[in-house]
DNA sequence: GAGCACTGC
């Protein structure tokens, strides 16, 4: 380890070995609950116990195929002593660093970073080394304001991107500290905390949390009493929600501690990439002009991380076609190297996937019957689960699997058996452009870091070979790291959420990046079109409400739009809101011809020609009326049965705030409730609750029959996945607005052009 | 006629 100041930069090194490892979406097939099941001992093959718990595969009926020969205890129901677990504990890198980092941490330093590679086990064994000082012991303490004392400190929390790994370390920790996690468990040391999954026992001392979990619990608790320290883990992803927390913990880190009884709160900045330095700095700088006696000095160390090695290899010449490429590569790997090792390439999307799957069938049919087998797999986040599973199975016998996969196999979930990486290069990115009020997803050129995490995917199981399909010349020439999402996201629910905490100057907030002035400003207006802040720019009670919901703002207008007695519709609202936001779409895609027809046929009750809107509602609707086999009826329309359980959560949790804030008035009937056809009149009220929420996203149909939208007059085309496409009508609204090969509308409603107008002068 | 990936008392 390395400790040293950001003055002194240090080079990247071309070391390809500095990974994230997230421990990935648990794959979730619906009758394995793994979450609190003792995990089963993990394989011993050198050199990585893992940093993080790897996702839980589906339960094989056959599972063991220990490739070095030492046959296992399977069962992983018996409890372990201390012993295994300690020795494992004992062998991560960071293991012989815990005396550093406290010593670091401990004294007048209250900022710590680490920067750690993947498999140094920085995510389960910092909040462990941590939660024993006596820093950490919560303590009683008066408090400006308040006449009684106060609890300050005793616990740990650590945030994760995903809510995966957030309790998937959670169990593995308190495994360690030999107290697990259990459903029933009343006591223990460990808990977690994601949204529909609380597990906080008594006595709990480190919490691990999903990001957005730690922002509500900040706009609650603005100064974190019960916390003692906040470890913040995968800082390098640089979601939203962790630029946000970043502002906040310096706010109260270089603050003056008052809300606090004078206690600090100590925080710990996780990293798995190396570009730290801004990181870094923006910690060390001041908060803000008026104290700089609190400037803080951030100590950073460096932890090897264990991983196998794995050789780059860069192509000659840029290449003019990346698909022909990729199935050269494919088919040179699949040839020359020997089994077992199968092969994972990255592509940007779907599109592309099924193209190459499609080569490989055919080149797959003309091997020679003593040459091994290749066997495409697809995987990509829009895919059912049912049809994900190949890719996470061991392949069959003289067999090589080819894993053809978006950048979820980046960072969020891992493939195992992979020797191969094959990398286009490119991913499909997400911009919002706030001066159209739209966003793009077009294909660019990955980034450093990003081409790095892709690498390592060939490293974890043994050495690997990583191929890229682009020269190195090109992978000089790439930024060190993506844009943080916070400069390519719609910054209304940061501003909203600033607001909401008080903040009413948001460009005095510290930010690692800020977003432009314009961004800001046009959600300024947006959030004044929405009632959330006043004329002088302070937050409103509807603008405290609305970020109190888990849901954007807009949906969060239309919510207490409901509530208004000439309208009445809290329910419905609540059931299209939950269908909207609990994926990309409830209806996958339709394939062959046949099963077309015949899943169309049955989808025709849910389809209503009002449009998208209407049409989840009564997906919904029917849906939750079923009271048989919602599975085999999500299975026979081909609809999204994860989507819909995560619905029923949404709405769960939505009808409960909603009553908790009376916009409802009384418990709702429980499932299942017969289906009930929607009246005109209903629906009429629905779409006009919209209108409160998305006035600014209408067209009307232009002499040419085709759409210019109210505000800006751009051109629209409606979406093929909307129920409307094709169709003409007076104005639609729509609730998304893609750039993609066309400016598309997406979940369109018909509405009629006097209730824009109406919305508008109110 | 088209679909990068996450997330929220």
């Amino acid at each position: 380890m390395t400790t040293e100041r950001p003055s002194k930069r240090r080079k990247q090194n071309g070391n390809e070995s500095g990974l994230i490892n997230i421990g990935g979406r648990m794959v979730d097939f619906g009758f394995n609950k793994v979450k609190n099941q003792p995990p089963k001992p993990k394989e011993q093959q050198q050199p990585q116990e893992p940093e993080q718990p790897q996702e839980q595969q589906p339960e094989e009926p056959k599972v063991d195929q220990t490739k070095n020969g030492n046959s296992k205890k399977r069962n992983g129901g018996k409890p372990k002593q201390d012993t295994p677990l300690l020795k494992a504990r004992k062998a991560l890198p960071i293991w012989a660093h815990q005396k550093e980092i406290l010593a670091s941490i401990g004294g007048s330093q209250d900022v710590l970073m680490i920067m750690g590679e993947t498999g140094s086990g920085k995510s389960t064994q910092v909040p462990q080394f941590l939660c024993n000082e006596d820093w950490c012991r919560r303590k009683k303490v008066k408090v400006a304001g308040q006449s009684d004392p106060v609890n300050v400190g005793g616990m740990i929390a650590i945030t994760q991107p995903r809510r995966v790994a957030a309790t998937t370390l959670a169990n593995r920790v308190a495994r360690e500290m030999g107290t697990p996690l259990a459903p029933g468990m009343k006591e223990g040391s460990v808990g977690y905390s994601v949204r529909f999954d609380h597990n906080v026992p008594k006595g709990t001392k480190i919490k691990f949390l999903t990001e957005g979990m730690l922002l509500q619990e900040l706009l609650r608790d603005p100064n974190l009493r019960q916390y003692s320290a906040v470890v913040v883990d995968e800082i390098h992803e640089r979601s939203v929600d962790v630029d946000m927390i970043a502002g906040f913990l310096k706010q109260i880190v270089s603050g003056n501690k008052e809300g606090r009884g004078g206690i600090p709160l100590k925080v710990v900045i996780m990293s798995a990439t190396a570009d730290v330095e801004r990181i870094q700095e923006f910690f060390e700088s001041p908060a803000s002009d008026e104290e700089s006696k609190s400037q803080q000095s951030v100590q950073l160390l460096r932890i090897k991380g264990r991983q196998f090695p794995v050789e780059i290899k860069h192509t000659e010449r840029p290449v003019p076609n990346i698909r022909d490429a990729l199935y050269k590569q494919i088919t040179q790997i699949h040839e020359g190297e020997p089994l077992p090792g199968d092969i994972l390439a990255f592509l940007s999307g779907q599109e592309d996937i099924e193209a190459l799957q499609r080569l490989i069938e055919d080149y797959g049919a003309s091997l020679a019957s003593n040459v091994p087998k290749l066997l495409p797999c697809p995987l990509y986040g829009q895919l059912s689960m049912q049809a994900q599973q190949a890719a996470f199975r061991p392949a069959p016998k003289f067999t090589r699997k080819v894993i053809l996969s978006t950048n979820i196999a980046e960072t969020s979930v891992t493939v195992p058996g992979v020797r191969f990486v094959i990398d286009s290069g490119k991913a499909k990115v997400k911009q919002f452009r706030s001066r159209l009020g739209m966003e793009s997803l077009l294909v660019k050129p990955i980034s450093k870091s990003s081409a790095t995490q892709r690498t390592g995917r060939a490293g974890r199981e043994g050495p690997g070979k990583c191929f890229r399909l682009f020269t190195a010349e090109a992978y000089e020439s790439l930024s060190e790291a993506d844009l943080p999402e916070i400069l390519r996201n719609d910054v209304l629910g940061a501003i909203l959420t600033m607001k909401a905490r008080g903040i009413n100057d948001v460009f005095s907030f510290p930010l690692m990046d800020f977003p432009d002035v314009d961004s800001v400003e046009k959600a300024l207006v947006q959030l004044h079109f929405l009632d959330a802040i006043a004329d002088d720019g302070s937050i409103t009670e509807i603008g405290r409400k609305l970020a109190l919901f888990p849901v954007s703002a807009q949906y969060g207008r239309v919510l207490l739009a409901a509530s208004e007695p000439q309208y009445d519709c809290v329910l419905e609202v609540i059931d299209i809101i939950s269908c909207i936001t609990s994926g990309e779409s409830i209806f996958y895609q339709l394939q062959m011809e046949e099963e077309r027809e015949e899943v169309e046929e049955l989808r025709k009750e849910l389809y209503r020609r009002e449009g998208d809107i209407l049409t989840y509602l009564t997906a919904m609707q029917r849906y939750t009326a079923e009271h048989a086999d919602r599975v085999e009826w999500c299975k026979k329309r081909k609809i999204n049965l994860r989507n819909m359980k995560q619905a029923l959560n949404i709405r769960t949790q939505l009808r409960g705030m909603c009553l908790k804030e009376k916009l409802l008035k009384e418990k709702p009937l429980p499932d299942p409730q017969p289906f009930e056809p929607l009246t005109p009149e209903k629906g009429e009220a629905l779409l006009k609750c919209f209108l409160k929420g998305f006035v600014t996203k209408c067209a009307l149909l232009a002499p040419d029959s085709s759409y210019v939208t109210t505000h800006g007059k751009h051109l629209v085309s409606i979406h093929p996945s909307s129920v409307l496409h094709g169709q003409k009508k007076e104005a639609i609204m729509f609730l998304e607005h893609v750039f993609t090969q066309k400016n598309y509308a997406k979940k369109v409603s018909a509405i009629q052009a006097d209730w824009i107008i109406q919305a508008l002068t109110k």
